[in-house]
DNA sequence: ATGGGTATTATGTCTATACATAATGACCTG
DNA sequence: CAGGTCATTATGTATAGACATAATACCCAT
């Protein structure tokens, strides 16, 4: 007997949830009001609405008001994932973790650093390279431009030490970003850099943030053969 | 000046996110308490908790029962994405969505596969290898194992017609899974389907979703070069 | 019929209050 | 001074009630 359910909303999710995954409630069903759930579990409808809200928000159902509750057509199910921070990634596999600064200077952007950025970006902005290591063998390779407008004391930021992966991560919030991954054939100079040879398939992601207006930086990180991003639904 | 802030949820977590990207208040710092910022906002604690508990799921603060609440030391942004659907991928970006059906045989697991699917995966499954395509170019190459025991109903599924990956959304759905990314050399086989040069840099997802204790399916899909998966932040 | 206005409805949210829970820190005891 | 107990505190969650909002359904007038 399904019966008696705890009146927390987490109970009230799973149970839901249980609904769901056993086809008692099929995909486009519509399903009881809140008001109605809320009397059959015996709690308020605030927490009836939580439960399908969270739910919603994971994708199982769609609400709209007046319209009610149903069980979404095509569940669309979002991965989720931490922004990976090299470091932690490498050292949370037990491997030492290393990082050299290749290159540091200022000048002005090429146009393909322009049109990532857009217009709020500076003439001149700062270009690092640079290189991660995992237990001495070369990890991901990371060509980055900085924004000094919107980050202005990068100049002082000792990048020879710390990565700038984590000195802009504490230093300079972003307020949203994009970022992309892609499989590409790895280019004669991050080849060289990692150590392998040029043509190999190497996991690129190309990664934008801004602070409201600014662009603060714009980063592409080619990882070394064998690398994969993996997460849990 | 501030001074007026909206009274929703919505406007207390955008000024409190204004706080956290200009440094007001810096990693590390402990914030005010909800009942603080309740006074402060003009309402009520139940407001400003909502507002808190979102940040925090975003990964903008650290939330713990008597602690208080202190921005993230290293404030790890989550992306997340839907899981691509690829009729609609295509179909969103103005392509013609195309789909072959390759081979369909219930046979025997390899052993790398019932090491993906675990001990619940029946002895024989049914493997269904297919092609996606877009605006008529080969998209991407699927193979994948489905497990009878968990979506019985699969023998009668039309999958000459509709790609598993949809039917199964719409009858097998699942509790959990997880997914992996990553770069690979294009193999003789996923090459020749897909038109391209074996060795070619190709971005290959693997998924196995379960329902349950029960292992759904398990499958992994070769995309042409070219693809990129993007999200925002 | 057809178009527009209006009542109805389900979700979205805020409020005030209450109690639960986890973690801290201070106090007390041996 | 070590170690355990207990009060305190901030967040976590449930509740009932209220109003807001969006979308539908229905009715009415043209």
């Amino acid at each position: 007997m399904t019966a008696v359910v705890g009146k927390n909303w987490v109970d009230i999710r799973a149970e839901v949830l249980r609904r769901l995954s056993s086809h008692e409630w099929k995909p486009g069903d519509l399903i009881p009001t809140e008001a109605d759930l809320a009397a059959e579990f015996g709690c308020a409808r605030a927490t009836v609405n939580r439960a399908l809200q969270v739910l919603a928000d994971d994708g199982w159902l769609d609400r709209r008001r007046k319209a009610g509750t149903r069980v979404a057509l095509r569940p669309v199910r979002k991965a989720s994932f931490a922004i990976p921070v090299l470091r932690e990634d490498i050292e949370g596999r037990g491997l030492a973790y290393g990082y050299s600064l290749l290159t540091r200077e200022t000048r002005a952007a090429p146009a393909a650093v322009r049109g990532l950025m857009g217009q709020g970006a500076a003439a001149r902005l700062l270009h690092v390279t640079a290189l991660h290591l995992a237990g001495g063998a070369p990890y991901a390779f990371e060509d980055r431009w900085i924004n000094p407008v919107a980050v202005p004391s990068v100049d002082t930021a000792p990048l020879d030490r710390i990565s700038a992966n984590e000195w802009l991560l504490i230093h300079a919030p972003y307020s949203h970003g994009d970022i992309a991954f892609a499989a590409e054939d790895a280019d004669p100079g991050a080849a060289g850099v990692l150590g392998i040879a040029p043509g190999t398939a190497v996991f690129v992601t190309r990664r934008t943030t801004w602070n409201g207006e600014r662009p603060v930086t714009t980063v592409r990180q080619v990882f070394a053969p064998g690398y994969q991003l993996h997460t849990v639904l």
